[in-house]
DNA sequence: GGAATTTACTGGTATATACCACTATATATG
DNA sequence: CATATATAGTGGTATATACCAGTAAATTCC
């Protein structure tokens, strides 16, 4: 019997689970990739989406509040709200740019990059975790699928419905 | 040039974007679909995550909301407070179960087995966009796989660090 | 059968995330 | 140059989601 046979016409497999949505599915293995993650980072008082945040800004070269949302696919302003608790811990902060006087450019406080660093090792254990139980090569492979996904590239092709 | 040598030292591509934790991979990839398939939804009033407890509900058996969150790899408590606004707007109700007079079992309302139904179609489209921009065999892949990453199974291999 | 433990849920608090309306600045256009 | 438009951020509100601490009901264990 295939995976397929196993779901019935409601769409649910032998545990009772709806499973034909794509959006649904990339959300549950959301929430329990963000459980198991946040296990391994422990009691650090940050959450993995923070320490995601913090990295892409560490890999930036101060991005603008613009540039980073682009780059976390994450809509502007929810940006502004999740970087408030890193700045009130004073991890990350906010420097009007000199040339566009509307853009602001975020850059790791010299606390928030020791920290940042610190974390990595941590989820380093986690990422290890992960390609063991998924196997690397797989593990590659989904993360470039993942990022196909996010792109802008998919959602034009998504929207492109015009033919049949 | 394969896409791992487009990454640098920094784990980042050529657009700067942080591409080696899975964990971040998964939660972008999830704010993006999120993104796509609300428009594709439209005007409803309701989210997808919405529609997607809603289908749950509508496949299960008056699930008690511990085996709704569990199908959902949800937290509980989590499970709660989502539900709320449904509750509020009458889409679905608890009743308490007969036997286990700590458990509540979860039912959608008529209106709302009614507004879940409407829905679908609306849900089929965007999933059919997906299809066509992802291909169809590689996104029933794709579930699949997301499917096991959100297992009990994938957890438990996780968190199986003893063996080298 | 009564105490200890486990289980199911609730409420509080905090972060994550989206959309909308608004402000300020920059750019384009006549 | 003055106005129209586009861009960058902010603040409000609503949902999404987690963890923790508490309550109440069921189960286990003397």
């Amino acid at each position: 019997m295939t995976d397929k046979d196993k779901q019935d016409k409601q769409g649910q497999n032998e545990d009772g689970v709806w499973l034909h949505c794509s959006n649904t599915a990339v959300r549950r293995a959301s929430r329990h990739l963000g459980q198991l993650y946040e296990d391994a980072m422990g009691d650090t008082g940050l959450k993995g989406t923070q320490f995601s945040l913090m990295s892409q800004i560490a890999g930036s070269n101060q991005p603008t509040l613009k540039n980073l949302a682009e780059a976390m696919v994450m809509d502007l302003s929810a940006l502004g709200h999740t970087l408030k608790p890193l700045i009130r811990d004073g991890l990350v902060e906010l420097v009007p740019d000199a040339q566009d006087r509307r853009a602001k450019r975020v850059r790791l406080t010299e606390s928030g990059a020791a920290t940042q660093r610190d974390l990595t090792g941590r989820w380093q254990v986690a990422q290890d975790r992960f390609d063991k139980a998924f196997g690397k090569e797989k593990s590659e492979e989904l993360r470039r699928t993942l990022a196909f996904i996010s792109s802008g590239e998919f959602a034009k092709a998504f929207k492109r419905d015009e033919e049949a």
